[in-house]
DNA sequence: ATGAAAAAGTGAACCGTTTCAGCGCCATTG
DNA sequence: CAATGGCGCTGAAACGGTTCACTTTTTCAT
């Protein structure tokens, strides 16, 4: 079964290559006749031209941009898909997106398929699991692909669009100390997880730069899937006494705090009264949620928004341009799901805004 | 700036295009020296090689399919493209994902940009506005590039992958009249989208079939959007008196109905002790809320697993496949936004599932 | 030093389209 | 009736890589 080309069509037909492909690409200098028989042979042989021929001629001039993100069903994102493709298209570029489910494999396949593909450049959250195996990256260095990495990876030198995951989890876990909470615990996320690092680092730097002690049984082992969430929140708190429950939970990210919060709602415990929820993203479903939820906010669509900016200077670069490395800020945003329990003097501290 | 190919590398580094096409695909027949003099000449040049010349030769070995939905912020849509990836990936296939975001235009861009980088096939999601404009499906068929639709659209005969809307809509419908309902009135989507219209039908026919009687006033424009159902809402009911308040709103779909229990919320109306709420889609949030919502479950995951078992079914097959119809049923969910007024003996029909 | 084998590099053919100058033919015009 | 012009079509070049049979260079044992 040898592949269909265009001049078996035309051999069939009994007309040139020339005609067919005018035939193929709606030019009006065919004769109906002539046209309607190239079709029939055209369906006759199931012919299906290949579209990267098409492209060699000419500039290849269509432009477009790839977003490897780890979960299409998490909103976090999905938002920044939006937000590069909202950039993206004020440039007149295509947004494609795909998800590697954080499967260091398939980011890798999806890497190649898009350069394969001649998508312009790449948007990248990376997965890196145990020994980072980055070659990947390095390949597209080497062909001068352009490309920003949605996280840091260590060993190689990007473009990157980032926040900073320590700094915001220490500003809400510095809040709820500043707020009386003592009995303060981190949810934290997936244990290969680089934002779960930095997360935890972050609690552990509040609570440095406080009166408190931190103490390693403050960091929960719970991971970021729902039903995960759920029943490890069931199983923590049923093993212990109630008054030794936290005052406070910070969650790893929004999905895991509304699995917490439902799981709670199971107790007959209330938030925020009996317990404090912090979530992390600000994902859309956080604020439709009858208790609001407190979180912390990372501009998605800023980060979208900005990859996509970074990358399109570097595909339309006639030559190679320096590295950069952005950081945005989050923004701590408290609604509903938290409570101060005492007020003390740090919670009149600039940063922190309402919503 | 003319394009820089590999030939400009060659004849800079002073080897031949073959040569040159050895370090760019990591043959160890180079050695060194000469591997990373030529390396150096490539990032001089800031050479990109570009991808689709490659697989000009050889038989374009990759596997990939595309889809083609209407918003990336909808779990609804992402959980058909998961459905689909998961069975594309079983066969060996890629899947990247692109939103139209219910622009016409922008659909049309991405099927042409999918058949331009020969990627296999579509699953396509189609938004017609108003006087169908389907070229661009027609395009499709033309050059024999496999897809299948995941609604029906008329004038053009293709593979389809659906559900019954009308079908689902009037199951609903009918539970709540059987429960005892009178002021029953549906929260309809956006005017141009066929679903509204299938919805507002099976709406009717729920009527039809019952001793109530069907007036218009019962299906009122709300829209899909989060923030415009919201406002919409609030509208609605305050503009009539308290006892003419329905007992029973079925929304359009399940996003819809959050920001309808949100405003029923800011109203002090309870649900569903004031008024039971019915959505539609079953998307992941829906059972995540504290209040689970009652919601007509249209199969995402079968649905994407379907369209790319035909897809894929068709991008393998050697010569043209009869076109397939494949409507998927939908499960009438009854959770806890609904209450029963009044038991009648029809609400004892079988295919009324619990969750 | 020598010859054979291994390594490194060459270059022309090839992949499947598009493009476009130009050709033959027919209809129209003066 | 010759000249003109437009239509419908042809065919070869071009696009930018890869491939591989072959040549040149290097290595190494004798």
């Amino acid at each position: 079964m040898k592949k269909v080309t265009i001049a078996d069509v035309a051999k069939r037909a009994n007309y040139s290559k020339g005609t067919v492909s005018a035939v193929i690409n709606g030019k009006n200098s065919v004769k109906p006749q002539t046209r309607d028989h190239i079709l029939k042979v055209m369906k006759e042989l199931n012919f299906r031209p290949k579209g990267v021929a098409r492209n060699l001629r000419g500039t290849g001039q269509d432009k477009s941009i790839g977003i490897i993100i780890k979960d299409l069903n998490y909103p976090f994102y999905t938002s920044i898909a939006t937000g590069a493709r909202e950039y993206a298209s004020s440039k007149g570029y295509s947004v494609i997106v795909a998800s590697s489910d954080s499967d260091h494999e398939r980011e890798k396949e999806l890497s190649h398929l898009f350069s394969a593909k001649d998508i312009k450049g790449a948007i990248i959250a990376p997965t890196v699991e145990g020994r980072a195996e980055i070659e990947h990256l390095f390949r597209l260095k080497m062909i001068n692909y352009p490309f920003v990495l949605l996280e840091d990876v260590k060993g190689i030198q990007a473009n990157v669009v980032a926040i900073d995951n320590l700094k915001a989890i220490k500003k809400a876990v510095s809040y709820l100390i500043a707020s009386g909470h003592t009995k303060i615990v981190h949810f934290a996320g997936p244990p290969n997880s680089s934002h779960t690092q930095e997360r935890i680092e972050g609690f552990r730097h509040a609570f440095s730069e406080s009166p408190l002690v931190f103490h390693k049984d403050m960091i929960v082992s719970v991971g970021s899937n729902y039903d995960e969430s759920y029943s490890k929140t069931l199983d923590y708190l049923s093993s212990r006494r109630r008054e030794d429950y936290p005052t406070a939970i910070v969650c790893f990210n929004d999905l895991q705090a509304l699995a917490v919060m439902t799981a709670l709602r199971e107790l007959n415990l209330r938030v925020p009264q009996d317990i404090s929820i912090i979530g992390n993203d600000d994902i859309y479903y956080a604020k439709i949620y009858p208790v609001p939820l407190t979180t912390i906010r990372a501009p998605q669509h800023e980060i979208g928004r900005k990859a996509a900016e970074i990358l399109i200077e570097n595909i339309e670069a006639a030559t190679a341009l320096p590295v950069r490395r952005v950081v945005l800020d989050t923004e701590f945003i408290i609604r509903e799901s938290s409570r101060v329990l005492q007020t003390s003097a740090i919670i009149h501290e600039p940063d922190f805004s309402l919503s």
